[in-house]
DNA sequence: ACTTTTAGCGTACAGCGTAAACGGAGGTGG
DNA sequence: CCACCTCCGTTTACGCTGTACGCTAAAAGT
């Protein structure tokens, strides 16, 4: 006679951080869509139902996921001069969700946001303020500064998007569309290798246009 | 006896525009999520199974309504000054775009792009050339462009996000976080009314980043 | 008139998030 | 020692999703 799987009772066997550890593996292998509560309670070899004990829906998942990605931001020492602390700030957030590329998905999705980021905005205003632009001309600035940082991580993880635009732009007509063509030609002599990261030179170029272009000594 | 509701048959009584439409008021109205294909179903009154004769699966009916937005995109005159074409080209996209925010969703989410876009593709890419970049310089500004226009869209069209961080921000500490409390403040006194809108500004900032500053006359 | 093709769609299935009710182990009070 | 209460994980079930499969009936071909 089987005994009916004794599984082991009691408190301690689960919590949050395992929880959320779990999500963030499945998130990072296979992708946000096969998130599912059952497929966290299978890898953790409880029920579907049990999850909520610890956690109230999917979406506090997620926020909680998303927290927990914030809690890796490493925030760098202070900075007088604006465009080093932007900068430095960026990089650290940057560094926190690459290889998540989810999180930005999650983030917009379904407008979600950790106050663990509140250091890093409180920061960027402070750098903003020593740069000359107050009040409005602030929230401008810091709008724009996330906006492109969202921009970056959504458009720089889709490898399938990439392959389908090259697909879509070689069936495409030469004739109608020859700087297109141009420009692919001479990436294609280029050396290929993996593409560049863009993070960083896009970002002093956003902050030229914001706080002036960089005085060369 | 009751004729097990004689539903007209026959071809012509259900094309692709037809449920594509419907199915762009329903993302417009309730958004992206709501859009299932029993919803579509329901509104035009058929069976579910009845759009799969005319749509391969959701990823496809995606594909055509985010091909159906690309078409009301208003091409504008060619303009030989880069600056000009660029800013000219991308307002297009954004009024196109506009008030249909779930089009970046999907758009990021699925990897999806229509062909409709070469040709502002083309045209961006040009611009670009007679700006003097050329090769990796261009595609690197080409992404940058759009990286800005996806994170724009995304973050702009997000009350619910909104007022989730102004939550955030009125409930931290005030002597831990200074300054983004004293720009919240500086708004605060701000005669309100509506958001102000932020892509014009924000792309002659990143293109002042990216082709140099405007030469004031 | 008879057969073949095909457009349209009813049924069914696997999977989802989660509400509701149940059961068993551990600590606590009588 | 026993009753009880509180956790924590369980099973069961509901309404939703996308869509594979196969039927029905109208159109087309011979």
């Amino acid at each position: 006679m089987t005994t009916p799987v004794p599984r082991r009772r009691g408190p301690g066997l689960l919590d949050l951080p395992t929880i959320v550890d779990v999500a963030l593996g499945i998130a990072r292998t296979d992708g946000l869509p096969a998130l599912s509560m059952r497929r966290i309670a299978d890898e953790l070899g409880c029920s579907p139902m049990a999850l909520y004990r610890h956690v109230a829906d999917r979406q506090a998942l997620l926020l909680a996921m998303l927290d927990a990605v914030a809690a890796r931001i490493e925030i760098p020492p202070f900075q007088e001069e604006p465009r080093a602390e932007i900068t430095a700030l960026l990089h650290a957030v940057h560094a926190a969700v690459e290889g998540d590329p989810w999180v930005v998905t999650a983030l917009v999705a379904e407008g979600l946001a950790s106050p663990r980021i509140l250091p890093v905005v409180d920061r960027i205003f402070g750098a903003l303020d020593r740069a000359g632009l107050h009040g409005a001309q602030a929230m401008s600035g810091h709008a724009l500064i996330w906006e492109f940082a969202y921009g970056e991580l959504l458009t720089s993880h889709h490898d399938r998007a990439d392959a389908w635009n090259r697909n879509m732009i070689r069936n495409s007509d030469p004739v109608r569309f020859p700087a297109v063509h141009a420009v692919m030609r001479a990436a294609a002599r280029a050396p290929g290798g993996p593409p560049p990261e863009m993070f960083g030179p896009h970002l002093q170029i956003v902050l030229d246009g914001l706080l002036g272009p960089e005085r060369s000594p």
